[in-house]
DNA sequence: GGTAGCGTCGGAAACGTTTACGGTGGTGGT
DNA sequence: ACCACCACCGTAAACGTTTCCGACGCTACC
């Protein structure tokens, strides 16, 4: 109806100098030029995108897999949120459109990939939340599809990343609780394969080891990523005999249930036990006493991520894939104390 | 390169037979439709997108657009998780894709409208987050783009909707703290223009007014859609003289800072001020006391959308759209109880 | 004055599908 | 034996766009 064809009848053109004119060639006369646009402005025309990439072989358009039905392994749920922001800014400035394709958790990750790459709806895909062994890496890597992982993986392959620097971070927490003092303490990780909660655990276990600090298993939590992790997290510190002085928090929500139990049982976070996070919302600024945390700003991440994509779509296949390990600033709080006595 | 001629060229058939095979059609040899889908399914075929898409003059998708950049106003952040994953797999059944659009909230929300629409790169929108005066609503209901409105607006229009009826959760809560002998009831909303915020005062004005309750402007207190927003509403309730004996929260985010302000002042939810709320999100099952509330499934809720958004495509521009007012049950907890003394 | 060059434009093919239409061969009936 | 009919398949057009190629008129130059 209101395709290049009307506009051109109207101009009395043909379609092949609209298209020219619309898309800055240089082979067509200024004052036509600004005549096309004119009215492609006044009649609201926009290009059709399934002409337009049938033409061209290409959409783009990005997208970002979300998994849905479960809470995000990595760093709750808002985090598509404020990840999401930085990164289609980044990409538009490349030309390229981002959209959020929901991936049931139930259903088969694969498959689902699959049917995005071979139905050519995108010419790139973001996934996220990667597992220590991840079969979503080794499928995309074996197709030619391009992508970039949130998160590395011990699946091999030659791919794009960015991964947060966990290991460092879990590393510098236990030298820090160390440095005050702190003996016996606990960490708490999401249960499941993902791959940052290795990282951290890993991180953990170097620290501790080199530092000669108690190495006992019990001290390993596995909870849900979530507030109510948090909760276990502290119901389970309580029961524990020697109790830990300290605890180490691999995802932000459980902060939440954590601080709430605590209270609830008498106990103040940083007083009665030092909690050391990692923080990425920006909604998590009202827990008090504040949350000494490791921080991440998801602006930066989200426009590093875009530009790794925009660099693998124009990198010619065969090149070196770009990867990342982003480190995160140590943000004080008076959840950090000396331990008791 | 794997296209239909591909197929068509390696089965010695011609394209339309293959197509017809693929699709369903009557007129195909049976034998020659197996011999069709094996070769298919053994390529790994799938039909192009954007050339499906261009000869049929649809999609076959449909967008949700979410607002990023600021916590949404129904129901925070993971108010898309839960609601995607039932609302994906109702439009599943009707053939339809579901991707999320992102719509940074500083932009202008038309104007990413009106592209998503010209384009026509989805069949169908999705808004949510409606305002009292919605300039969305007014643009979509103008233009031939089929929508569905999470949330109803004061502004004119003839479009599909469904929404919470806020309405009468508020008059309720007021009836039933009224009922266990609360008389000053403070009501919190998130600050702005959200129509479910309207609805919810109003719902609590009339039930105010019918109960001769005192009607005191100072018990309306509108703060931001967070946690954060939660310590607001702590606050400004323990600073009040006479204290309010009771609060309704009228978004679910701000029952998570609410009470960790009581608690850290020494006050316990229910005990010293009831508490009734909304809750949607399954992870604020944590709260202790439990928060007594107005529940929605999130489930369900996307199921009905996705019938909404199946119906709006399928009936004939003109028909009367759908429109849902969606109830919720009340859920006891002991964070409600009679006023002290 | 012929021709080369330039600026500007129209024509047409192509991307991958779907589908209306027509054609073929075979079967059945009269 | 002819015709009608059916089952099956190929042909080609169409969706909206971009881009290559060639054509046209004009200027400038030899």
């Amino acid at each position: 109806m209101s395709g290049i064809r009307a506009l051109a009848r109207r101009l009395e053109l043909s379609i092949g100098t609209v298209s020219r004119a619309l898309n800055g060639r240089p082979d067509v006369n200024p004052a036509t030029r600004d005549r096309v646009l004119n009215a492609a402005r006044e009649m609201g025309y926009r290009p059709n995108q399934s002409g337009r990439a049938l033409r061209h072989g290409r959409t783009s358009t990005v997208g970002l897999v979300m998994e849905t039905g479960n809470p995000s392994t990595l760093g709750g749920d808002s985090f598509f949120m404020w990840l999401v922001d930085a990164l289609q800014e980044e990409l538009a400035v490349a030309g390229l459109d981002l959209v959020i394709l929901p991936c049931h958790s139930a259903d088969d990750p694969i498959a689902f990939l699959e049917r995005q790459v071979a139905r050519r709806a995108v010419d790139a895909l973001i996934i996220s939340a990667t597992r220590r062994q991840d079969a979503r890496i080794a499928y995309l890597a074996g197709s030619d599809t391009p992508f970039v992982a949130l998160g590395r993986s011990e699946t091999p392959g030659d791919y794009a990343w960015i991964d947060l620097d966990f290991e460092t971070v879990a590393r510098e927490s236990v030298e820090r609780l160390a440095a005050l003092g702190h003996r016996r303490i606990a960490v708490a990780v999401p249960q499941g394969d993902a791959n940052l909660a290795h990282l951290y655990l890993r991180g953990y276990r170097a620290a501790v080891a080199a530092l000669g600090l108690p190495d006992d298993p019990a001290l390993v939590l596995r909870t849900s990523a979530s507030e109510n992790g948090g909760v276990e997290v502290a119901q389970a510190i309580l029961a524990m005999d020697p109790r830990p002085t300290a605890v180490m928090l691999g995802h932000e929500m459980m902060a939440i249930g954590l601080y709430s139990t605590l209270e609830r049982a008498g106990l103040r976070p940083g007083a009665d036990l030092s909690v050391v996070g990692f923080r990425q919302n920006p909604q998590l600024g009202f827990l008090s006493p504040s949350l000494a945390c490791f921080r991440l700003d998801l602006g930066e991440l989200g426009r590093a991520l875009g530009r790794s994509v925009v660099d693998v779509l124009a990198s010619p296949a065969g090149l070196k894939p770009g990867r990342l390990i982003w480190p995160m600033g140590f943000e004080p709080g008076p959840s950090m104390e000396p331990p008791p006595l």
